[in-house]
DNA sequence: AGCACGCCGACT
DNA sequence: GTCGGCGTGCTC
């Protein structure tokens, strides 16, 4: 707390966060200096409405030295809300260190950490009653003799909680159903207090925990994460194991232990369609119920947490990258799950890496960082190599099952058949795995139909009036639609431009296009197709994942839904339908992606006691990829990479920070470009390389021309001051849209 | 986001 | 001369 002066009759000035678009901090003055301090969320008059702001630095010497604090009729805080919507400091702190690092005012970040109390205070203060989840356990310290005096109904009850370990009951009902009691019976123990509703951030009950037997690998590396925990102080792992390694199962008992010491835990994952039963699985091991976070949970539940959360109450929570921002008051250990992943980038509004700030939060609250993978990025991967991370090995999977053998199917030799992307040889083999009762999984990551229709007769493309891109046929939904802007419209019958009817062709494939091969080939199986718009619904993709793993479907074919999480033990032919795309194009992580890609998907192959297959369709066999995806030798393909990346300078041995202007009128576009670039030739003495402008790759989305600037400099966070001011420099018409992205992992 | 301010065309 | 359209800019 900051002393009052004697000098100033208790009069104190704060620069302000509002939550509009202000990009800049307002200074706003208080008269009642003990309730309001930095990290306090207040009510402050903007124009003519009140806004919600958070209180980020003490203005010491308003009035004298501020020369433009003089000019402003500095207004009064309105309200500042109660202690339990207080920040806690290392949030502010982080908030702040996140702002510099992607060049934004706090204005633009403060939403991620106080965007729920917003909600909040805009509903009218209203908490549509939020319900709050449990789970039923018997009370801790429960007596022999209390057991003694139950009834042999209520005991029945008692032995399923006690007796049956992994499975965990969130409702009186469900336990009672199990017990094959009536719900009565439930009711009055937990009256009783015989049973308790153990819910998130209450008390660890550690009588019901059951963590599975580690194997000395495991256990090996258990203790290496859980000594640093004890330790208290920042460390960095890498946990660089195989698919099927059993990584879950050594964070988890670190996290057990850390709830056991009353400390905060964050495991973030890449998906939302994973946290249910991820947390299912969390709740078995260690007996406590998990916070979620992500956007699909209701305000009033949110609001309830994040108040937990803020209070310092031991707790662990599994969310989307948004939860990096939650006012955690004593984290001391976060996971990043699938590390590799793309999804941890945010590149809307704000750009920013949730792995890369999530190292951030650990080094500035003395916590542990895990990031788990099984294909790490490069980043990671050197920044294991150096040293600044400890890397532990999982190399082995778990139990008997081994690594699926790769191997490449030559398309230069073997060509397709026309309208055909199975190759016979591959066609060959599926079938004598659907033969042997085995699962088979066809994967390829595009989306619909075909990506695109054309006009054999006079060479028109069917492209989106709004963007650069092609229609992307969607047969099974009846419509064509651009990837970039949604546009949408019926499956033409006529060209368009010559109005011929009988020379529309589809090129290329998709998922609809291989499920409709397939289905001629193997006309007696029985076939899933699984992509993003086609498990819109939540419930559909679990329902399809629940079929492949009860053998109802023994031939999956689809995108990326599927190559990530999911465990099918009798899938043991994994086809990679087509490597090549993005391998040659602009994209400097092109090669990466498409190693990380191909060996997730093949790592759902054969991971139980049938080894498994793994076949990639390429034209390309000698890239050094294919070649290194075959031997297996993944330190191969690192070293490999990194060395590409060290000779160009590429991230992460040097640092890109890509600039994006939109608008719809070209020339204004081009020139405020123009304007920038003249502009960042004083950079150049800094070591700030500037080049472009350039039409970007999708040079138009949603009619909006898109130029682009790069630049490239040093990794020092005090370029980016420089970057920044570079970007203040020009004067921007509200017409043009000036985007920027610190660190970028595309540059579409 | 709102709201004021100002510049320009249409209309009493 | 005055009303009202919307593009531009500011909010402590």
């Amino acid at each position: 707390m900051i002393m009052t002066r004697t000098n100033e009759s208790c009069v104190r000035y704060f620069n302000v966060a509002v939550i509009a678009p202000v990009n800049k901090l307002l200074i706003y003055s208080y008269s009642d200096s003990c309730l309001c301090d930095i990290g306090s969320i207040v009510k402050v008059p903007l124009g003519s409405r009140q806004v919600l702001g958070l209180i980020c630095e003490e203005v010491l010497d308003t009035g004298d030295t501020a020369s433009d604090s003089r000019a402003v009729n500095i207004r009064n805080i309105v309200e500042v809300l109660p202690e339990e919507f207080r920040i806690p400091e290392v949030c502010m702190n982080f908030l702040k260190r996140v702002a510099r690092y992607t060049m934004n005012p706090v204005n633009a970040l403060a939403p991620l950490t106080m965007g729920i109390v917003q909600h909040y205070i805009k509903s009218g203060n209203m908490l549509s009653g939020a319900r709050e989840e449990y789970l039923i356990a018997v009370r801790e310290n429960l007596s022999h003799e209390d057991t003694q005096k139950l009834t042999a109904i209520q005991r029945k009850v008692i032995d399923i909680l006690t007796h049956n370990d992994s499975e965990r009951y969130s409702s009186e009902t469900a336990l009672a159903r199990a017990a094959t009691v009536s719900a009565g019976v439930v009711k009055k123990l937990i009256e009783h207090g015989v049973l308790v509703k153990v819910t998130a951030g209450g008390r660890v009950n550690t009588n019901l925990r059951c963590l599975s037997l580690l194997s000395h690998i495991q256990q090996d590396a258990y203790q290496q994460i859980s000594d640093a925990c004890l330790k208290q102080t920042y460390a960095a792992f890498l946990l660089f194991g195989v698919t099927g390694s059993g990584k879950t199962e050594v964070y988890l008992n670190v996290v057990a232990e850390c709830l056991d010491r009353g400390e905060q835990v964050l495991v973030m994952l890449p998906e939302i369609s994973l946290t249910d039963t991820f947390i299912q699985r969390v709740e078995q091991r260690l007996g406590v119920k998990a916070i979620k976070w992500h956007s699909s949970v209701s305000i009033s539940q949110k609001l309830l947490m994040w108040q937990r959360i803020a209070s310092g109450v031991p707790c662990v929570v599994v969310g989307a990258r948004s939860a990096l921002f939650l006012p955690f008051a004593n984290l001391t250990l976060i996971i990043v799950d699938e590390e590799h992943d793309n999804s941890y980038k945010q590149e809307d509004k704000v750009a920013y890496s949730a792995r890369d700030m999530a190292v951030l939060r650990s080094s500035m609250c003395d916590a542990v960082v895990v990031l788990c993978t099984a294909t790490p990025s490069i980043e990671t991967w050197l920044n294991a190599c150096s040293g600044k991370y400890q890397r532990i090995n999982l190399q082995s999977r778990y139990g008997s099952s081994v690594m699926p053998e790769v191997s490449l199917v030559n398309l230069r030799d073997l060509p397709l058949n026309k309208n055909s992307w199975i190759a016979p040889v591959v066609a060959d083999e599926i079938r004598s795995v659907l033969e042997d009762g085995m699962q088979v999984m066809l994967f390829i990551n595009r989306r619909g139909y075909a990506p695109l229709t054309l006009c054999r007769k006079c060479g028109y493309r069917f492209a989106c009036p709004n963007c650069t891109s092609w229609l992307v046929e969607h047969r099974s939904l009846k419509y064509m639609m651009c990837h970039y802007c949604n546009y949408r419209c019926g499956i033409p019958d006529i060209c368009t431009s010559c109005s011929d009817s009988e020379n529309l062709v589809s090129c290329g494939p998709g998922v609809e296009r291989l499920t409709e091969e397939a289905s001629i080939l193997f006309p007696e199986v029985d076939i899933i197709t699984l992509s993003s718009d086609l498990v819109k619904k939540p419930g559909i993709l679990k329902q399809g994942l629940h079929d492949i793993a009860s053998r109802k479907k023994q031939l999956m074919i689809g995108t990326q839904v599927l190559s990530k999480g999911h465990h099918f033990p009798f899938l043991t032919l994994v086809v990679v339908i087509d490597a090549d795309t993005g391998l040659y194009g602009c994209d400097f992580r092109a090669s990466e992606k498409t190693w990380q890609l191909i060996r997730q998907v093949a790592g759902r192959a054969g991971r139980e006691k049938y080894s498994g297959r793994v076949l990639i369709q390429t034209a390309f066999p000698d890239h050094p990829v294919m070649k290194m995806l075959v031997s297996g030798d993944d330190e191969g393909f690192l070293r490999f990479e990194s060395n590409i990346r060290s000779r160009a300078c590429a991230p992460p041995f040097g640092r890109y920070v890509a600039v994006m202007l939109s608008g719809k009128d070209e020339t204004t576009v081009w020139n405020i470009a123009r304007a920038y670039v003249k502009n960042g030739e004083s950079m150049r003495g800094y070591g700030i390389c500037i080049l472009g402008p350039a039409p970007a790759p999708v040079t138009y989305i949603r009619r909006n021309m898109r130029v682009r600037i790069l630049l490239k400099m040093k990794k020092d966070i005090a370029l980016l001051d420089i970057v920044k001011r570079w970007l203040d420099s020009v004067n921007v018409p509200s017409s043009v849209l000036v985007s920027w992205d610190v660190d970028p992992y595309t540059f579409m």
